[in-house]
DNA sequence: GGATTTGTTGACCAAAATAGTAAGGTATAG
DNA sequence: CTATACCTTACTATTTTGGTCAACAAATCC
């Protein structure tokens, strides 16, 4: 597990994602919203959202009024969870899953790392989604952003429809 | 903080000398003994513990019979402290330590992450060096890695020198 | 003093991963 | 039919990583 932009960007698109799921009646968010709001690009933030849809954080719906929601509770998905999903993982440790990387044995390395990186997946996988969303200084910035981004467009009207 | 390949052989190799440091009669170990234990090119290995000595975590002593030893206790040097040592930071954040990088103020962004990484800051500083070398499997790993060495050379004669 | 050993430093390099772009395709609303 | 918005693939540029090499400096041994 790295801590990586892309990892960043997950992370911080879903948290806009949540703070924003309720706006205009709970009509789906798009992501050239997001991806303003956040200055992410959104070309790239558009493959990122694709992982998060197909390891099953977020639903989509095509077509005008189309866009993203929460696939979970937010107090059901984690940041381990978002990273994940994007950060396709390249193996930590070398050794390829194999336990016999060194004389037939495992090495030093591998007993190091192994213990290592679930203890960072356990901090990570401890913090979700609605932690983030209610933390004080996220809701501080939101509100900024929220406060800075154009009135475009009055109410919607809600609507219902079934996801890709 | 990221654990890289880099990381890895910082810790697998600082583990290696705290394991070593006293064969021989205490006297330094030597960088070509660490590699071949350890399976890591030499010469990468080389510039990796001239940042740990940088950051004052060995002393390194020049001509034969020289090598390393640890310059603190081995409960004095955390797994944080090595990682960042050969790990220069190339800002996780992207904002350069500015606050105000979004709309004059901070983004999102920011705040979630300088949360996240002092968290994994945390859960690596509170390992040490000791921890590891007392742990049950890296004893196992060490004295099968000790079994294999080729027995060179017989018992040296103590000696004490100052360190570079 | 000279050869040898061992760490130190800097320049350099190749491969991989990352971050980002572009373009064409598919579904849906109106 | 057209505009919107997600979906997918292919491509590219840049950065980082992991690694090598050679020259150099210090210490020891003879």
């Amino acid at each position: 597990m790295r801590l990586t932009t892309k990892g960043r960007y997950a992370v911080t698109a879903m948290t806009d994602l949540a703070l924003h799921q309720h706006d205009n009646g709970g009509r789906p968010v798009s992501l050239s919203d997001i991806a303003e709001r956040q200055s992410i690009p959104a070309a790239y933030l558009g493959r990122l959202f694709a992982s998060l849809r197909s390891h099953g954080l977020v639903e989509s719906w095509r077509g005008p009024g189309g866009g993203y929601r929460l696939a979970r509770s937010a107090g059901d998905i984690s940041i381990a969870d978002m990273i994940e999903a994007v950060d396709e993982r390249t193996d930590n440790t070398r050794c390829r899953g194999q336990v016999n990387c060194q004389d037939n044995h495992k090495c030093l390395t591998h007993v190091l790392w192994s213990d290592l990186s679930q203890r960072i997946q356990d901090v990570l996988s401890d913090i979700c989604l609605s932690d983030v969303v209610s933390d004080a200084q996220v809701r501080e910035v939101a509100e900024r952003q929220d406060a800075m981004a154009k009135n475009r467009g009055g109410a919607a009207t809600v609507q219902w429809r079934r996801p890709c």
